[in-house]
DNA sequence: CTTGGGGCTGGAAACGTTTCCATATAGAGT
DNA sequence: ACTCTATATGGAAACGTTTCCAGCCCCAAG
């Protein structure tokens, strides 16, 4: 029963060979004659042996380790992510530590110091605030850090690689949708203002109004916090204030639910009642009654490509990624068109 | 601008003492006089130091790391389960390598080895067939591995902790609500025979039937491979050739995402002229109109058991693990009644 | 004053690799 | 036969920790 785990000295010995020839054969690098080379496979096979990435990391000053900071694991979109991540780092033979962060920069930088313990070669993130003090702290200790779903807005980490999806296209994209249907007092369900994301769809809606010269009204424009009750409750506050809109747009998921629930609670029907549409494609806005028009964001692509370009990354200097890595990639988003949009009920 | 990591030496030179006495300050273990730990730890301030995981694992034997590997981590199931083992590990100091099988046993193989060479301290899998090579393998090595959802039905795994659902439960509980109704001709969508989970939920489907004294009747239980397309041909299929069936029992989220589909494709009112309940409780489901009865599984709280189970068994000896953990851990599922299922329109 | 012990401290070994370098051997060219 | 080169091989250092052990100093007790 052997108590110890047998490494490449127990291979070595029992090839009757040095170590130095044994680590030759297995990573394939220098050369060997043919007899000893099948002695040291046939000693590795023998004693079931698996060489440990701690000691060759340590001496290679490299663990092939990337991390994956998300802020929540069960999110669809930041599952997707993932599954991208995941794909893309197991063809590069990279593994891929993960965590969440639950959208606490707190939590965040602690997660952050782990990974950086843990000396992986790059980190992954859809960070919860590009510009706090951990992520530059990350990049001086060397590490490269590639930014997903939104990019820093601080000063300080400019040049981290980016991945973005096109939000602002894509929220165009469905505002023009629904005004070209025939809608004008379009509802629009925001995410909370602090975060970049909520910021920006809510920039471009109204944006985009502007541009199709629909006269705006800050009435139909409501945040809410990213928790279910508070989407909930925000969706029930704009139905009832303004019984006059048209059509809403949910700058989430989690709004659209709500923004459906609602809908359904005040017996409005979709869309001869009000039309629905929402950022962000999930896979129950097909099951929905009727099926729901959305703005799919390509999460999986987007974590593939992040992984590619840290990769990437890594292999260079800071300073050459720092001067190349100026324009964030940005992947084009789809509306995808079902069945909860229709032509208003009462043109005007 | 400082090329090369900064390593306990630094620290140690910095503050004018030797490497042991900063090693013992930062471990906290051992006795160092105020004076000198003050000094230590301005020093290590001052350099911006990170201790590496990689010499301290390579000299604890210990990396305090876990893997993770789940068929498919966009499944909402597998997302939950990856949630609550991230809590888990995250409050026990241990972080997480994570990685995706996708039903392929060659794959899971390749990465269980990828763990092993990482020198992982567990392995919490959801398996493709519990009872594979690499399994009995990864024991032999000696670190210590925790399945979830379905245990091995293999010989050789005798013991391996497991943290599982009562499927069983579920499905006596689904199908008794449904003849409670008033319901006998009840379909059921299985998956594949070839997986545990499939051949169980089929089982305790005609199980619970035949303790209830509804006579069996094989041409309704149709069976389905784990892809959407699969799930809605098979749905489609029974639904056709049975238009006498009243209720149909989903066996996973796939089927029943189907059953909804094509009901409303086959213009069947739910529930009055067909009630749908599903394993596996889905956000969607809620959403669904009507919203989707279905029995739910705690995702999080298996991961979260099994990452308990997992590190308290790292710390004992395999024996006595393996004399202890005979018993695997069932957590309780739960039926969520919602408006989906009624009684039958014609009873006879 | 001596002895003993306890609190602090640093040197060195060990963990498992990779790789540089030196050496040995064999074959080929003169 | 001698040198030269290419190939094959092993020893040893290095990677960054932790911890054992030995040594030091200082104070209290004899």
């Amino acid at each position: 029963m052997p108590n110890r785990s047998i490494t490449i000295k127990d291979v070595a010995a029992a090839a009757g060979v040095g170590i130095a020839t044994v680590s030759r054969v297995l990573s394939g690098s220098g050369s060997v004659s043919p007899r000893t080379r099948e002695r040291v496979l046939a000693a590795a096979r023998e004693l079931d042996y698996r060489p440990s990435a701690l000691g060759r990391s340590l001496k290679l000053q490299r663990t092939g380790g990337i991390g994956l900071l998300v802020p929540d694991v069960t999110d669809p979109f930041c599952a997707g992510l993932v599954a991208g991540v995941l794909e893309c780092a197991g063809s590069l033979g990279e593994h891929v530590i993960i965590d969440a962060s639950h959208d606490d920069p707190a939590r965040e930088a602690e997660i952050v110091d782990r990974l950086v313990e843990q000396r992986v070669d790059g980190i992954i993130a859809l960070p919860t605030r590009g510009d706090a003090a951990h992520w530059t702290g990350a990049r001086r200790v060397g590490l490269s850090v590639t930014f997903v779903d939104h990019a820093t807005c601080g000063s300080d980490a400019v040049g981290t690689p980016a991945v973005l999806a096109d939000d602002r296209g894509g929220v165009r994209s469905a505002v023009e949708y629904l005004v070209g249907l025939g809608h004008r007092r379009i509802g629009f369900l925001g995410g909370p203002a602090a975060t970049p994301t909520g910021r920006l769809r809510a920039e471009a809606f109204t944006e985009t109004l502007r541009d199709l010269a629909v006269t705006p009204d800050s009435g139909l424009l409501v945040r809410a916090r990213s928790s279910r009750d508070s989407a909930y409750a925000a969706a029930a506050s704009l139905f009832q204030r303004r019984s006059d809109l048209t059509a809403v747009l949910a700058g989430n998921h989690l709004l659209g639910e709500a923004a459906v629930l609602v809908a359904r609670e005040f017996d409005l029907r979709v869309p001869a009642d009000v039309s629905i549409a929402m950022i962000g494609d999930m896979a129950w806005a097909e099951l929905c009654d009727p099926p729901l028009t959305a703005v799919a964001r390509p999460a999986r692509d987007m974590g593939y490509r992040a992984c590619e370009l840290l990769v990437r990354a890594s292999d260079r200097t800071i300073e050459r990624t720092r001067r190349e890595g100026g324009r964030p990639v940005v992947l084009p988003t789809e509306l995808i068109v079902r069945g909860s949009c229709g032509p208003p009920a009462r043109t005007r």
